[in-house]
This record gives structure tokens, C-alpha cells and sequence, in this order.
DNA sequence: TGAGCTGATGAGCGACACTCATTAATGGCC
DNA sequence: GGCCATTAATGAGTGTCGCTCATCAGCTCA
């Protein structure tokens, strides 16, 4: 039974899903293909079992490694670092979840639903951290900012996963960071990087808190002035 | 033939793509199955042409619609809630494209295909055209936060697209233009003029609201003071 | 040694997409 | 209108797969 998931992933990934047939998994496991369907109700939930048994190994040192970074910035970096990191590893296991588990009705029942909303708390929690702390801002809805993360990190791979091209998972988790922490910055990014700044760009920046200072003041004051 | 492919539609949408089966198609347009593959090379390239006149009917007046709307930020969220629109009214028709088409290998063939890429590039455009007149910052690719908004629609529609829950086109467009507007956008929000203003008038102003500060601060921090 | 149990076996079934020889319908031409 | 050529429809197959089930082999324990 470990020898069927074996080279059913093997199996699976190499052919997809429909064009792998269960006689020739059965074949090469050096069983028979009724043996399958002792263990396995049916292709579906073996290629379930497949898929779990992946992502819980993909998993596995997840939060041992997040737990030694500091930051709003670094950690979201690296939750969406991390994603992109595994498409580009595992292209053929992610077409697989892509493109047939999570079409499948027994979706919901399946580790791998629940492992990926674990996973995808972690990136509330971080964003929700970060509003606590006034890092940012409170009006965005959090979840819609998590969709696009990883709607946008998934449509950014399209390419790859089809063979048709490449993708970097470190330039597009830079923009995709900058992009978030811009997004829900409440004031001007801190960014260490800043002091390098040529002068138009610090100006810019001033221009920029000097406006929202001013509203702020004025709306105080109430003398608005437009 | 058309009615071939309205009947198809119909079942398609009801069923699902594997459920949906040649033989009931073909008798619900009342001709023998063989009937169908005379026109079409097989089930899948039914599907696609079934998509392809929906999508396209979908997109009709797209252009009109868009051609009437002025400025970066209304632009852009009807863009944005127009996505969200389709799947919310067509959710069954979504589905096959998300689920079935853009799986296949013959997706990149298909005017589907063309018509997404046609769709998704007004969308840089409106971007290109923010970034030329300065409202927005040109150091993040546009591709990725094209990727981001369509990524984010889908994303945020599974649960919906899964039957298992609803959300609100309005809603959702307004955070995601939101989201973007202030991740790309150069100064605080909403004022263009600043990009055009030369150093010596920033400087001027950033005097003269410095000095405003200074007064208001010492008037609070003289009451404020513990 | 034999009874009872577990689990592998592989021939076969049912469901479907798809094919093809045959038949019917259509339309141009004298 | 009658004749032929071209095109379209027919429906009885066929092949492919996932899946089932009666049967059998190996193992344990009395």
C-alpha cells in the first residue's frame, strides 16, 4: 500500500491526472489492479491519499522556519516566498491540486483543504498582527488581501505550470511584498533602504506625509480646506 | 449545429463537464449521437466552442461600457467589479473555465484564450497610462499586480464558485481598487497635481506646512504634556 | 492436518466517448 | 421532372477505462 502511493505519485505527476490509468500503476507497484480498490475506494481518493501525504511533507518544517523570522515585512515575505517556491519545485503536484482536486467535491473533506486554510491563517495572522500594532491600517478586509496574495501568486504561475515558461520566486515575491506592504502601509514604508533615497524621492515622500498631516490637522481644526 | 450547441450549453452548465454525457446532449437536440461528431472532433472541443460563444457574448460590450468611464481609479474598479459580476451571474459557465478549459492543452488555442489576454491587457494599459502621468510609482511590475487582481477575483469566489457561500461583487471591487490604488499609487491618493510640481514649490509648501505643524503641536503638546 | 481468516487475483462488467458503413436528403444540370 | 453527385444524418458497433466480485492462496492457531 506505502509501494501503491508511491508510484501512483510518481504516476500521477508524470502523466496528470486522466492520463494515468490505474492498470498500469497496478502495474508497476507489482500488483494486480483489484488490489488497488481493496485499499482505495476508488482513482479519486488515491490520488487524495497521493496529494495529502505530499503536503503534509511539504509542510513539515513550515512553522519552525517562520517562527525564526522578525517582522511584518519579513514574514509575509517569506509566506508568499514560500508558496512560489513550491510551484516551482513541484509544478507537476501543484497542477494536480490546481486543476483536479480542488475541483472535486470530496475537496472539503480532505487534509489538504485544511492544511491550506492553516497555512493561509498564518498570513492573517501576520496582517492582523500588524494592524494591532498600528503598522497597518485597519479599513481593508483582510481576507481580500489574502486572495490576492495567493490568487495572484497562483495566476502569476499559470505559465510555468502549463511548460510554456519560467517564473522567479524571489523578483515576484519582492514585488508582491512591496506591493501588500504598500497597500496597507499606514504611513510610508520604513524601509531601511531609505536613506539611499536620491532627493526626489525623499521629497516625494515628504510631499506625502506632509498631505496627510496637514488633512489630519485641518480636520481637527475645522477649517477644511480642499 | 446551433442547436447542438445550446443544448450543450445548458447541459454543461448543469452538470458538469464529465457529468454532462454526449448521449443526453444529443438527445435533448434532438439528433443521434453520432450527429455530433460531424461538427465538433470531440467533447472537449464542444466545450470550447460552447465557452467561446458565451465569452464572447460575455464581452460584447465590454469596450463601450469601459470607453465611458474616466479616471484611473474608476476605470480600474469597473474592471475589477465587471470580473467579479460575470462569475457572481455565471457561476456554472465560470466553473467549466476555471475547473475544465483552462486545464486542457488545446486552452492556448482557443479564442478563450485571446479573449482573457485581450480583456487582462486593458488593464495594464490603464496602469501604463497611471504610471506615464505620474499618479502611479513605475517600480512594480505590472504584471504582477494584473496578476494579483485576477488571481485575488477567483480566489475570493471559490467558496462561491463551490456553492457553499456568496459574496458581494461591490464589496470586494471597492477593497481590491482600494488595495491597489494605494499599492501603486505615487503620492497620497488623489492628488495628481503633486507629481507635476516642481522641487522649489514642494519645498516652498512643505515649509509652510511644516511651520502650520510646529505651531499646532506646541499649542497641544503645551496642553497635552503630563 | 484442517478450519478460519485475510488479502491478493484476474476475468469480466458497465459506462462512455467515439467510429463507420449505410441510408436519406439536397441541389445542380440537362 | 428525372438523374446523378455531394453532403448530412443514422444507429449499431468498438475500444478504453474505472471498477467489481467470486475464487483462490497463504498464514495462523488449535
Amino acid at each position: 500500500m506505502r509501494e501503491i502511493i508511491q508510484v501512483a505519485e510518481q504516476v500521477f505527476r508524470d502523466k496528470g491526472y486522466s492520463e494515468a490509468l490505474t492498470a498500469q500503476i497496478a502495474a508497476r507497484a507489482g500488483v494486480v489492479e483489484g488490489t488497488i480498490y481493496r485499499y482505495f475506494p476508488g482513482k479519486r481518493e488515491l490520488l487524495i491519499r497521493v496529494v495529502e501525504q505530499w503536503y503534509e511533507r511539504i509542510l513539515a518544517d513550515y512553522d519552525q522556519q517562520l517562527k525564526g523570522l522578525q517582522g511584518t515585512r519579513t514574514r509575509l515575505r517569506f509566506l508568499i516566498w514560500r508558496h512560489l517556491t513550491v510551484i516551482h519545485n513541484e509544478p507537476g503536484m501543484c497542477r494536480l491540486i490546481f486543476n483536479q482536486l480542488r475541483a472535486w467535491p470530496e475537496y472539503r473533506r480532505t487534509t489538504v483543504f485544511d492544511l491550506t486554510r492553516e497555512y493561509t491563517r498564518r498570513t492573517l495572522e501576520i496582517l492582523q498582527q500588524a494592524i494591532d500594532s498600528g503598522e497597518f491600517r485597519a479599513d481593508l478586509p483582510l481576507r481580500i488581501v489574502r486572495d490576492m496574495i495567493y490568487g495572484g501568486v497562483e495566476h502569476h504561475t499559470w505559465v510555468y505550470l502549463r511548460g510554456e515558461g519560467d517564473f522567479s520566486p524571489d523578483a515576484a515575491a519582492d514585488a508582491m511584498t512591496e506591493m501588500v506592504y504598500r497597500g496597507l502601509a499606514r504611513s510610508a514604508p520604513a524601509r531601511p533602504d531609505l536613506a539611499a533615497l536620491p532627493a526626489e524621492a525623499a521629497l516625494r515622500r515628504l510631499e506625502a506625509v506632509a498631505h496627510r498631516l496637514e488633512r489630519s490637522t485641518s480636520r481637527r481644526s475645522g477649517s477644511a480646506k480642499v
